[in-house]
DNA sequence: CTGAAAGCGCTTACAG
DNA sequence: CTGAAAGCGCTTACAG
């Protein structure tokens, strides 16, 4: 069923009468060839199916064409739409691309991936598996030296490294602000696991706009999930307990916010009615929940595209002797989807008081 | 910022005043070393942080240990699964991974993918893209002969073609046997574009469901979406006109399926009491949905696993010379997730009747 | 136990 | 315009 042998440019250039010298500028596109023996070797590279060996190829040119990636168990949902950007501008740079994958992250394991991937002559990195715990132990010196150019993507930006960012901070804090517009004023925080810096930085962002606006962070206001649509359900429900006052959550991902709604309403809560919810993603099921989920989104593919774009930068300015000391980290800004699960209805009108916005001008 | 040579077997074998083969037989482990020149070699390798290039051994061996993956978009959920699959695998039977992915297909494009996979000498194929429309043209043949072994992922059975598949004709089938047995009477379907082998499966295993237990299939009774929640809205409105007796719809995939629960709910339709709704593929959101929604469950992480185990053994035997001809087609059992949407509510006792069930016996 | 020779499949100067 | 020579970084026999 497989016919082993692959033709080597040797017998391309015994059969066609030439050097292999011949063949290998036929196969180049060099001009300095009689036009004669350009057809002759075209048709017999053609009839053997003849495909040059990149591995000789890369071995002698010193050049591979390939990119590392290297990314978080791909059950996660972000890495894979991270990857899907990655492939893009890779195949339109003309990169190969060789994946490796951390199904449970073990520090020993960082050498090893790192080996792997250099021993095979990748000219750059993506550093796709998000800062968690302390799998940034090998990046913490004063400026670590990279055996290729890399680009670390989601993690706390550090001297001399490019990485690149969604600004998690300025979406938790986008979130909380758009929620206290509505009129909300009690607003709960479920933050991811604390050990991931995205979910530091959600909270962070949670925290920052509440003291902005004058209001306190209290301890019993928030609690921390697992990233689960299970977890985000069980959390909530302790919330209700320790912040009785609450009407609105702030749900640090999509998936625990959908945890929320269900729960809700299984206690006959009213959303966005007694309760207002913001998650963060911007998954497409989101747009399909009952209410609609207002969301944080990320366009995580962009992000992988652009992580390449500026890898294949990186790489060409080395490789040309321009050695560009080192990238500045770049922060991209997330964007606040405004749908139906925070919409506070408007209070009703007591006829007590006069409606702030009415009466002045 | 990166230093840019990594050192040679050539300097290793200068600096430890030994040849290049020495040092070759103590990175290979091979005992017949002098313990002190062995010693020596590896104080040496440590001090240059010496890695053997794995595209020169690959080279000279005829051996890297590679795989290609080809895949759909990635921004398909299913395929992230599976690759997550293929990741595990092959991580743990020694294999790197090279990653193509189609993002439009063209058909033009298969030899150029297919070609710049075999020009990196990978030793195997999992061709994890499903079959669309004809991107499966160029192995229409009687038996086509593949450069080397490949395993096809989620497509119509070919001679002398090794494929893994979900039985989705039969994950369509337990679908609406469940609906029947629930209750349900008058069952639609939203199908996934039929110009997906899977979605004509679906779609046939709701008419052969049907059509066993004695329906009438009929054309007003579905219609094709194109996978994404809106678009299973859209359709369900269009059902509703066209198929004013349903009581229930058999929907393709979970995504298009949550678009019909917020339609239905929008409309002020009670489900799972007047429609009753399955979706297909086991989202882990479905089970978050208002109600939860009962879903046919494909395990695509397996499918990724089993595909290497496979593609690795098909390697092994090729290469030892033993050549088992060609692999059997192989079919996996989806899995019914039975969830709140399509539980029927008793019907209730009229008084007049006597339940079917409850007299005889 | 160790090294000289040959070669994997290419490309890069260098002659002619 | 074309070919002989050298070499990329390794490993595999083959001597000693």
């Amino acid at each position: 069923m497989t016919n082993l042998k692959r033709p080597t440019i040797k017998e391309v250039a015994i059969q066609s009468g030439v050097s292999v010298q011949t063949v290998s500028r036929v196969i180049n596109n060099r001009p300095d060839v009689a036009p004669d023996t350009r057809l002759k070797v075209q048709e017999v590279i053609q009839v053997l199916g003849y495909q040059p060996n990149a591995l000789a190829r890369s071995l002698i040119q010193q050049r591979t064409n390939t990119l590392g990636v290297v990314t978080n168990n791909l059950n996660f949902i972000g890495v894979s739409r991270t990857l899907n950007g990655i492939t893009h501008m890779a195949e339109e740079l003309g990169y190969a691309l060789q994946l490796k994958s951390f199904h449970a992250f073990k520090p020993e394991e960082v050498a090893e991936v790192l080996n792997d991937l250099l021993s095979h002559q990748v000219e750059g990195i993506v550093w796709a598996m998000p800062e968690i715990g302390n799998n940034r132990l090998w990046l913490d010196q004063e400026c670590p030296d990279l055996p290729v150019p890399m680009v670390f993507l989601t993690m706390q930006v550090r001297p001399c490294l490019p990485v690149i960012n969604f600004d998690n901070l300025a979406g938790g804090r986008m979130a909380v602000n758009h929620l206290l517009q509505q009129g909300y004023r009690h607003i709960a925080h479920i933050s991811g696991p604390l050990d991931w810096w995205e979910s530091r930085q959600r909270k962070l962002g949670w925290e920052t706009a509440l003291q902005e606006n004058g209001m306190m962070v209290n301890d019993s206001h928030w609690a921390e999930g697992d990233w689960s649509a299970s977890c985000g359900a069980a959390v909530y429900q302790h919330l209700k307990e320790s912040y009785a006052q609450m009407d609105a959550v702030f749900v640090a991902n999509d998936q625990m916010a959908l945890g929320v709604l269900q729960a809700a309403r299984n206690s006959g809560i009213d959303i966005p009615g007694s309760l207002g919810l913001v998650g963060f993603d911007g998954l497409p099921e989101s747009a399909f929940s009952v209410p609609p989920l207002t969301t944080v989104f990320q366009d995580q593919s962009a992000l992988g595209s652009l992580a390449v774009t500026q890898l294949h930068e990186m790489i060409e300015t080395q490789r040309s002797g321009r050695l560009k000391p080192f990238t500045e980290p770049v922060w991209l800004n997330p964007e606040l989807i405004i749908r139906h699960s925070s919409q506070k209805p408007q209070a009703v009108y007591l006829g007590s008081g006069i409606p702030q916005t009415a009466n002045h001008k």
